[in-house]
DNA sequence: TCCATTTCTATTGATATCAATGTATTTAGT
DNA sequence: ACTAAATACATTGATATCAATAGAAATGGA
């Protein structure tokens, strides 16, 4: 009976071709790669880079602005925070004006091994932005941020 | 010791600002979510739904091309396989031509609910689609196949 | 044919991701 | 001050992601 829902297979590739999600996901996983193995050196994956370096801050922020800005979902943030607080590289305190809150900051450890990450995501990030046309950087992020 | 190495609050602005990775990871997330919220009522997941339309051929492909197609790891793709076949939606057969390969394909409930996903697709799409500037879906596609 | 190499996939272990849910704390309304 | 609602995180369970590794089968060269 479910033999009667057919759907053409040019319809696959147009959806194939067309779909903004699988393409922004593919490159998402290309670049998460490209970046990890980058950073790997360094002992960091491209996550973890983004996140301490938004916790790079002179006032430790709580959880919930940092969620929101790395797009992630809380519950998220609570996971990725656990293997770089056992490193040692985060520090998570109680927020002393609202103790329901957390202020994440960086540790001495932390703020090193992200120095030592930044020199390789300079040279990775220029090398994929090469690949893209004059100007091509810019108007992508302005198109990414129109859709988150 | 370790202090001696700070990274200026104006760099993790900059890298914040212009790290393409983390942008295309945000937006990754943002839409993963928009169409997971979308898909939920035909039970289908973003990622979910991607890989059965790219099974959604004439005849059932081996896994490599597939996940390549994807851009993601072949382990990846393996694990991504389970659920469906638990629900009866994808079929993995051994390729007699090849017997180190296997062949995927849709089964009728498969395509039953990728039948009924593919409205939703289409609403979520054009939705998003109309937040990018004229021609802005074409010209991002292209960005994000440069850096795949 | 035989063997080394290559190819295709599976398994394991670690992290990433989110929905659903629960807990503690603050805030607001009375 | 008291209580209801809202807020900020944590936990659990399921799937997603990849590196490292291993197994099985095909391929190519001698």
């Amino acid at each position: 009976m479910s033999n009667s829902i057919e759907i053409p297979f040019s319809t696959t590739l147009m959806v194939r071709d067309t779909c903004l999600c699988l393409h922004v996901q593919r490159a998402a996983r290309a670049l998460a790669r490209l970046f990890d193995d980058a950073l790997r050196p360094a002992g960091l994956t491209n996550g973890q880079f983004s996140l301490m370096m938004s916790l790079n801050r002179p006032e430790p922020p709580p959880m919930g602005p940092v969620a929101a800005l790395l797009a992630m979902d809380q519950t998220t943030l609570t996971a990725a925070l656990k293997p770089l607080q056992r490193k040692g590289w985060v520090k998570v305190m109680e927020n002393p004006r609202d103790r329901r809150g957390r202020l994440l900051s960086l540790t001495p450890d932390g703020k090193a091994v992200l120095a030592k990450a930044l020199p390789i995501w300079e040279c990775t990030h220029a090398m994929i932005d090469g690949k893209l046309p004059e100007g091509g950087a810019a108007r992508l992020r302005e198109d990414l941020q129109a859709l988150s």
